[in-house]
RNA sequence: GCGGGUGUCGCCAAGUGGUUAAGGCCUCGGAUUGUGGUUCCGAUAUUCGUGGGUUCGACCCCCAUCACCCGCC
């Protein structure tokens, strides 16, 4: 057994320009067009959708967060519903997060020992011990077809030293992860860290690339950092991931990331983005970022973006929206969101295109040239 | 007509003689990147109903006047 049993990853195109390539991933909910958009549903939902709305945005494959789903809803109720897919009724692809980001970035008491970490549920105080081998209990619980290895993401900034050791034990704690789980028909992607240090990312993105994993990640960017030093790590650690496989850059991004992950070799992504945005009030179009509740939009007949499709877009206007949000109804964050998740997966689907028509260079550049992010 | 009260940013409202007149809502900008679900940050009154006066100095005291409110006849 392996996990070619139950995943595969074709490459249809790979551009001769750059390191973009068009793919397709085979999971047991289905196949993924790459590169993809992956909306994230942190409590077992995408934020202000129902199933069929998220689905009417393009999306094929979501996110949720075990760190939530074990603190909230409990992995034994998850997996007597049958899964993340039972329990959601939603049967398309599903991709699960190991919880050591969330540890990170949400646990304000946390104390993190070779062994695994301990921490405070922020919501309760309730205490907590998550260590490898129980978050790949987690995740086989919820049954994800794509789960991420438990690791420690550094902060930004951080020095060396600091990064060195959440290196380390990102590094045991793999062998850990794969140690302890078996279960073929859930992919367990290894995740690369290492900061913002070339050669941690080089020694990291090595060896990862020695477990025969079905897809491997970049995490520890989106931390902070401005976008060129995210782009650097992005651009010199992704060609360094086995090229027959699909590599996911964590926690990213924009749409002028996307288009630039996309040129170097990325093929999955993920970020809250698009609907913490919406539920802001912010909202993307092919000129950049616009803002709902800005005046100018009062008496705005137009869609959120002339050239979008989506629901939002098809039925309803600027002024009506701007509304809506202002009077704070909540179908307003569900257009918002429809119309956001719709426009980065659009996005990509279009420079899909363009990588197998050969012309993604040009595409892209031209993209990028009009968004004033 | 008489007595009492109130008039400070679009709305609610603190201040009560002493440098640049709190705060909240609204409005207007901005932020947000492996999600603590209406969040966070910033901006907006040369001016305190109006006109005089007292004072070194007045939103705050005095006079007049206007508007509104509550009683009484």
């Amino acid at each position: 057994m392996s996990y070619s049993d139950y995943f595969n990853f074709k490459i249809i195109k790979a551009s001769n320009k750059s390191n973009a390539r068009a793919g397709l991933f085979s999971t047991p909910h289905g196949e993924i067009e790459t590169p993809i958009f992956m909306p994230v549903g942190t409590n077992s939902a995408v934020k202000m959708l129902t199933n069929d709305q998220i689905l009417a945005t393009g999306a094929q494959i979501i996110l949720a967060n075990s760190y939530h789903m074990y603190l909230r809803a409990g992995c034994e109720l998850v997996k007597s519903a049958g899964g993340l897919h039972g329990w959601m009724n939603f049967h398309k692809p599903i991709l699960t997060d190991s919880g050591g980001f969330q540890i990170f970035s949400l646990s304000k008491l946390r104390k993190i020992t070779d062994d695994g970490v301990y921490f405070q549920d922020p919501k309760n105080g309730s205490k907590h011990f998550i260590s490898p081998e129980i978050s790949m209990k987690i995740q086989e619980d919820l049954g994800a077809d794509i789960i991420m290895a438990f690791d420690e993401c550094a902060p930004y900034p951080c020095d060396y030293k600091q990064a060195r050791s959440a290196l380390d034990k990102t590094k045991a704690w793999l062998e850990r992860c794969f140690e302890a789980h078996k279960n073929y028909n859930q992919a367990l992607f290894p995740i690369v860290q290492g900061a913002f240090f070339d050669d941690l990312r080089k020694e990291s993105a090595e060896f990862v690339s020695k477990f025969d994993a079905a897809g491997y990640a970049i995490g520890g960017v989106s931390v902070g950092e401005p976008t060129d030093i995210k782009n650097h790590i992005t651009e010199i650690t992704a060609p360094l991931l086995p090229f027959n496989k699909p590599r996911y850059l964590m926690g990213v991004g924009t749409p002028v990331d996307l288009i630039n992950g996309i040129k170097y070799g990325i093929d999955m992504f993920d970020c809250v983005l698009p609907t913490r945005n919406a539920r802001h009030g912010t909202f993307f179009t092919y000129q950049g970022n616009k803002i709902i509740k800005n005046k100018q939009f009062e008496n705005d007949f137009t869609p959120l973006d002339e050239n979008c499709n989506c629901y939002a877009c098809k039925n309803h206007t600027k002024a009506y929206i701007r509304h809506l949000y202002k009077t704070q109804e909540a179908t307003a964050a569900t257009l918002l969101s429809i119309h956001n998740i719709h426009f980065l997966l659009n996005l990509v689907k279009d420079l899909r295109k363009s990588i197998i028509a050969g012309n993604f260079e040009e595409y892209s550049t031209e993209l990028l040239n009009n968004f004033k992010d």
